[in-house]
DNA sequence: TTGCTTGTTGAACGATCGTACAACAACTGC
DNA sequence: GCAGTTGTTGTACGATCGTTCAACAAGCAA
């Protein structure tokens, strides 16, 4: 459905405040009762977006760390590179998902949408960081350390990106890595 | 001017969707007309807001350490726990907070604002950090650490309140500090 | 060709948006 | 009491919002 491609080029490019049904319906190069005519209405096509762009962000991440050497280390070093590099980090991807926190505040659905994304973000994490050594009782503020870091990183680098490097944000998230798991003794 | 403190009011309660010119002025008991009146438009009102909104968030901050024991870390933990409590940590703050980055994406005026804000929340921090012990040449990357670390653990706090509790982010933000402050050897 | 389904259009509706402005109330100095 | 200043009101305007719906185009079965 190219009407979910369009939403998520609109909202790149101009935020929330930008994703109305014509906008979105110009972009698409269709008019603007094809919206309505294939969601409930503008809010369920930006939750179908959430979707989309969710997925996008998973594969990219999932790409770096299959692209990595097999070593554990090397594999959650992969994911946190990524996640301060484009496609992720980006102030277009950056306003996308402002408008779904934006969303998520006022409504449900895109609100329990945000929890489900959020677990398997902290999951994947998880997973990456057991193989590192990381023992099962740490694992889940591990986890939940390690997810708040990068995505607070990630937000200050698109929001401020003159305050640190991408290459920065990568060395800081490393070393505070390091610490986690040399502390597992 | 409570035509600032009705917008706040208004961007904790219903987001940046809802802070429109009559909502502003009926929160505040006066007519619209007052709005256009003393402020440029409606943007030179939020950016106005930001800069009250902010104000208090670092008054409350700032109260936080004064009322902890003199001991540095015990002032740099007060610094942190008060940020995953009320009034800092709550729901209302956080759409207040999307807001703001919201026009941030769209406008340089606020974009401008948050920059200054976010220097100074690195540079107290900065200051609590070497109080502690944390050497000159480490402090810039330590005082990037834990204000992402925190920003990342107060955004999901407020997003998803039953993924983690404050006294969890606390305890996870601490033990992060340990591993900085210990590493310094 | 005819009839039916499917996909799409674009005009129209009522609601709400930000802004502007003439009118009105309240207070001050004379 | 009376001008003048100041603060505030409420209406009006044009633009844009999400949604609806009668009408039209295209493909296909009969």
């Amino acid at each position: 459905m190219s009407l979910i491609a369009a939403c998520a080029r609109v909202l790149a490019r101009e935020g929330a405040a930008g994703a109305s049904v014509r906008t979105i319906a110009v972009e698409a190069g269709v008019s603007p009762g094809l919206v309505s005519h294939y969601f409930a209405g503008v809010e369920a096509l930006i939750e179908a977006t959430y979707g989309h762009v969710e997925a996008q962000v998973g594969a990219a991440l999932d790409a770096a760390v299959a692209a990595a050497a097999p070593e554990p280390r090397a594999r959650l070093d992969a994911f946190v590179t990524a996640s301060f590099a484009p496609p992720i980090a980006t102030p277009e991807l950056l306003a996308t998902w402002i408008g779904f926190w934006t969303l998520a505040i006022a409504r449900g659905g895109i609100a329990r949408q945000h929890d489900s994304h959020y677990a398997a973000y902290r999951s994947r994490l998880e997973a990456l960081l057991a193989a590192c050594g990381v023992p099962g009782p740490s694992l889940r503020h591990a986890g939940i350390a390690i997810a708040a870091l990068v995505d607070g990183l990630w937000l200050e680098l698109c929001l401020s990106p003159q305050a640190f490097s991408a290459d920065e944000a990568g060395a800081i998230a490393r070393a505070q890595i390091d610490g986690l798991i040399v502390r597992q003794f």
